[in-house]
DNA sequence: TACGAGTTGCGTCGATTCATGCGTCGAATT
DNA sequence: AATTCGACGCATGAATCGACGCAACTCGTA
């Protein structure tokens, strides 16, 4: 029969690798088809496949290549190491090749750039998701995907390549926020409304926030990107929340006259937040926060919520 | 009832074929008459002939020998080129008056709509979650997502107000869509890509066709919204998928140099599908799919999962 | 902080291997 | 007598091979 002696190509394709890639693995780690006459096309079975697919998972978690592979040719169905950041860190240097820039960001950081490369969803989930169980919302936005998703738009804004990179990984970094959010159930009614600035396009870090709010048990209400003022006003004038967070990626859409009209409005609320990088500290309204950092809007948003439980207490 | 039992140099003669291929067919693929004797001539019947027929379509269209034989011999009748049934076309007379306009879309859009003035969340994910898990994507996309996503764009186009609840339910919508892409177990690697065309902001139908493909058990690759030919190139290159469905909402992002881009490239993937009410069926390059609506693109997809790659089997 | 050494993914090039359509030949079928 | 059968072989284009090199990242060191 057909038993799946598969190219090289298509096992490239299967992996999400380059040809020349497979050769390198083959003749730096020895990780190839198992018998393999040389100058003859490789033929890769089955349990050549598993193996590659073990080194595929190791080194989408960080694991130095050079490492993955030699575990891979040993033991080809390795889980994942549970204890996980003691790699033995002897000797061995990381490399690069067209990757993403992570600095010295943990290993984490660098698997999920490997994965984003190869536009490999499952791979960037399975990197996010155990992420964010193991340490949680803000620890992972702060240590990992921010500095991957630095890192991408970096080298997106210098080269103008990577942009279907970018994409992919925002769109799993949304939907694993998104996932967060369903998973905590939220009780009480939403009271803290999170939205972008008029023009602001980049709605992640919201989504970040929500996240951590609802892994803390504090419900949200997200708009999203893009929100014209009026129709902020609107929602706010509709839903009467008790703090509201604005976010401002850039400089240019950091308009202060929205926060004014957000205080001068009819429902007021109780608390405004500006956040992100784009506000600037000397001209912001009185009564309005600036956080510098996820955490620290966190513990504002929760002291927040406490004010208002005593209050409806009392 | 010999309905037609075509000999070999017939059946050649109207495929095109010189007869010895009709013979290697048979021999290297297992791709002859049902019913056939060694030694004794070969007599194709008319259910052969539609087998061949396929084969020599697919080959004809660039795909792999091998893989369009397997192709074949499993699914008959795929159908690759031309325009679909025709369309049920009716027009639907909303009825106005109340906030937002669902027509005659029953009663769970208009509760849909309900939730969403409110801008309720809970009560968005909770409609949306119930309709899939119970009608499936398909259908709630077609009865429930689409008529709500309409009344309220329609409306916010001619009043310029409700943009805060367009984004609220756009955002419910996605994140209902992408849990159904997490719950269902992608089994294989993803050989759909789907991305939108340049400068196209839509998605969201987009997103409707990953968790539909999801659900029936297909994995894919969604890129996003605003994906520039040069880096849809570049994924296509790196990840070459069969097949590769372009959307396009508006008329002004259908550019069919996109399309062509993608027949061009080194990689050029087995099948492309330009999706979305933007394209105009006279100005598509051959070669290209056009399915006219979310079903139908999706069982154009289902006939393409069963090629798996082992296009250089020995 | 800057620089060099070590790693690594992948593009490129000329040569080679493979897959595939089809022609040819002697024997068998129709 | 006209085809067709099975087997074999050939020409050709696509895929792959091995070797080499490049660019880029990380990390230790000056």
């Amino acid at each position: 029969m057909t038993d799946e002696a598969l190219s090289a190509g298509a096992v490239a394709r299967r992996l999400g690798v380059a040809v020349t890639t497979l050769r390198t693995w083959h003749q730096r780690y020895g990780l190839g088809p198992s018998e393999h006459v040389p100058g003859h096309h490789r033929r890769y079975t089955p349990a050549d496949l598993i193996r590659l697919e073990t080194m595929r998972r190791l080194t989408a978690n960080g694991v130095a290549p050079a490492e993955a592979a030699r575990w891979a040719v040993q033991a080809p169905n390795a889980a994942l190491p549970g204890p996980g950041p003691r790699t033995e860190r002897r000797g061995t240097r990381d490399g690069g090749g067209a990757t993403i820039p992570v600095g010295r960001s943990g290993p984490a950081a660098r698997g999920l750039a490997r994965a984003a490369m190869r536009l490999d969803s499952n791979a960037i989930n399975e990197v996010i998701d155990h992420a964010i169980s193991t340490d949680g919302v803000v620890v992972t936005w702060d240590t990992l995907l921010r500095p991957v998703l630095a890192g991408i738009g970096e080298r997106h804004a210098a080269t103008a390549a990577l942009i279907e990179v970018e994409h992919l990984v925002s769109r799993c970094v949304s939907e694993a926020f998104a996932a967060v959010v369903r998973a905590h159930a939220p009780h009480g009614p939403p009271r803290i409304l999170l939205s972008c600035a008029d023009e602001e396009q980049h709605s992640l870090p919201l989504e970040a926030f929500g996240a951590a709010l609802a892994e803390a048990g504090i419900a949200h209400r997200l708009l999203g990107a893009r929100v014209p003022v009026r129709a902020l006003l609107e929602a706010v004038n509709r839903t009467g929340p008790a703090a509201v967070v604005l976010w401002s990626q850039t400089r240019s859409t950091a308009d202060p006259t929205q926060l004014t009209a957000l205080l001068a409005g009819p429902n007021r609320p109780l608390l405004v937040f500006a956040a992100g990088p784009g506000w600037r500290a000397d001209s912001l309204p009185a009564g309005v926060v600036r956080p510098v950092n996820l955490a620290e809007a966190l513990s504002l948003a929760a002291a927040v919520r406490d004010s208002l439980d005593q209050s409806a207490a009392g």
